[in-house]
DNA sequence: CCTTGACCTGAAACGCGTTTCATACATTAT
DNA sequence: ATAATGTATGAAACGCGTTTCAGGTCAAGG
């Protein structure tokens, strides 16, 4: 493989006027760049980016880490990170956890050996306190509704939009209201069973355990819901669901337990995905994909400022009224 | 940042024996290495990545090009190629190209630059004679149903299985059929349209090129599918499409236009992606997660053998009966 | 005429872990 | 007893692009 010092002896110049044509630097007269450039053609001469890496500290890579691509929420966030990552010349790397703590450990120590440049927790595991201390690592983004104010985060206010969800159920009539979460855990789904709390209280009805449902986040979570619903002794009139799919689930199922939406059981979902639109699933709109967009912005943010943010970033949900409330 | 060099005066060992204890090198006595491995606790040290990288001349990167993140298909791929890539400690770059060919040319140009190991395309835009100037860059596997014997190739026969497919529903007394593509002009497209000729040939039909739907992909694409059958002077008795998100489409808005399924049109599709289950859509199953396992195991055996392979690898489909055909 | 600053160039140092090669002692095998 | 292996260790070279620093030229400003 040839190298920079190849070039310049070929060239008649210094290394260093080749790094400088290979970076465009201004201070190089056009008689050498020319001669430079010519060399570099005819050898067709590739730059060692391991090299390049080493030198600037930094690769222009950034960690992306989600339990499971296969999801359409965490796709679409992908998505939404790819198209900003791409405006800025980064290239993404993926981190498919399962929630496993050490696989997220695994970006976080990448980013400590500086393999990465930024990493975006599209949703986690760990502890705060565990990630705490790769707070010095780099520039860390974490998508989802935090109270700390050591990192970035990028969210709906998810306590917020469940209340606006449940008033909205309310208003139509419901009083009886189960609901479903992806995990009972996540900083999200406490912000949710925050609000239900709160408003359930308001109400004066009681908090049924039984009506709080975890780990729903697939269409066949959604189907199997239909299924446990048919052993609960006093049924809730509305589903206030994780997302779409969730909701898909029960609408594709509803049929084969005669139950009819919304008359029977009114159905609201969270993240408006294109399956709301086509099955016409009443949802609370997520802009995911600019969560993604932002959270790129804040990691370039950081690395160009050298500076840590801690900024709480809160994005606007809106109701897409359709036909299962 | 410390360096290795700092851990050896630390240590009062060579340079070359702290780097044999990072890489559990055998001949490190319990002594060095005891010594070795409590200064790099003590002072924190961290490899520094970059140079790990530009020693051995490798990164345990490899690149995954696929248009689009947000679709089921390519999502469970890379579920696939991520749980095979763990394994094997090697981390996923993703490219979404949009099948735009400057974005595939960007992983192939990595490729040669020896950021990425190898480069897994679940699906490409460039032609085949620009792909084979990247031969010598280093490994690459195309997922698809190819003829060239450059590249190692991974799928299901697509001729076969479509043909497979007509049978299918001939024998269920369907000769009006109409079909669907991703891409016209994709690889595994190709292998369809050529198998729907000769079954239609054999049958005595005539091809329709109205009955030829292009572009289709998402549940979306299935949906509107429905509208143009509408304007359709002959319609067909049955529908081979692309894959379970087109079924699903065309079974959601059935309804709304009236028509039964499978009574006055049979679906039969492709994946078999849990929407299909759930909605007990027939469909003929491809193996996309084990694609992606192999494209993995595909690289890596390049990649120790350094050798380059050109292995076509056919892999099993299976009809799974359900209930729209 | 002199100072200042923009422009141009290159030698050398820098970033840092891995690998090769030479050396030396301890075992085993013959 | 001697040759052949295996174990252990370190100096130096290697991978290769970027950056710093010092030195030099030339035109504009005072």
């Amino acid at each position: 493989m040839a190298t920079i010092r190849d070039i310049a002896k070929l060239a008649g110049v210094s290394v260093t006027t080749v790094s400088r044509v290979l970076n465009n630097h201004p201070y190089v007269s056009d008689k050498k760049k020319e001669a430079v450039l010519k060399v570099i053609e005819e050898i067709n001469y590739k730059r060692n980016i391991h090299a390049v890496h080493l030198s600037k500290g930094f690769s222009n890579l950034i960690g992306v880490v989600l339990p499971k691509i296969d999801h359409p929420y965490f796709s679409s966030i992908v998505e939404g990170i790819s198209e900003e990552a791409i405006k800025h010349h980064l290239q993404l790397v993926l981190f498919q956890t399962n929630y496993e703590p050490a696989k997220e450990l695994e970006a976080l120590e990448l980013l400590r050996g500086t393999l990465l440049d930024g990493v975006i927790f599209c949703s986690r595991a760990i502890s705060f306190d565990v990630l705490k201390e790769y707070k010095n690592a780099g520039p860390i983004v974490l998508c989802e509704d935090s109270d700390q104010s050591h990192f970035p985060s990028l969210s709906i206010p998810h306590e917020q939009a469940f209340q606006f969800g449940l008033d909205y159920l309310i208003s139509k009539g419901h009083t009886k209201i189960a609901f479903t979460l992806g995990r009972m855990e996540g900083p999200n789904s406490k912000k949710r069973r925050k609000a239900y709390k709160t408003k359930m209280k308001e109400l004066g009805e009681p908090i049924r355990s039984e009506w709080i449902f975890d780990k729903c986040l697939s269409i066949t979570d959604g189907k199997q819901l239909m299924e446990k619903l048919q052993h609960l002794e006093k049924k809730p009139t509305a589903f206030f669901v994780t997302n779409d799919q969730v909701a898909a689930g029960i609408l594709l199922s509803a049929e084969q337990y005669k139950i009819k939406i919304p008359q029977d059981i009114a159905i609201l979902s969270f993240d408006n995905q294109p399956i709301a639109d086509i099955m016409g699933i009443t949802t609370i709109e997520i802009p995911i994909r600019k969560m993604g967009k932002l959270a790129v912005q804040s990691i370039i943010h950081c690395k160009e400022k050298r500076e840590q943010t801690n900024k709480k970033m809160t994005l606007p949900f809106r109701l897409i009224e359709r036909k299962t409330v």
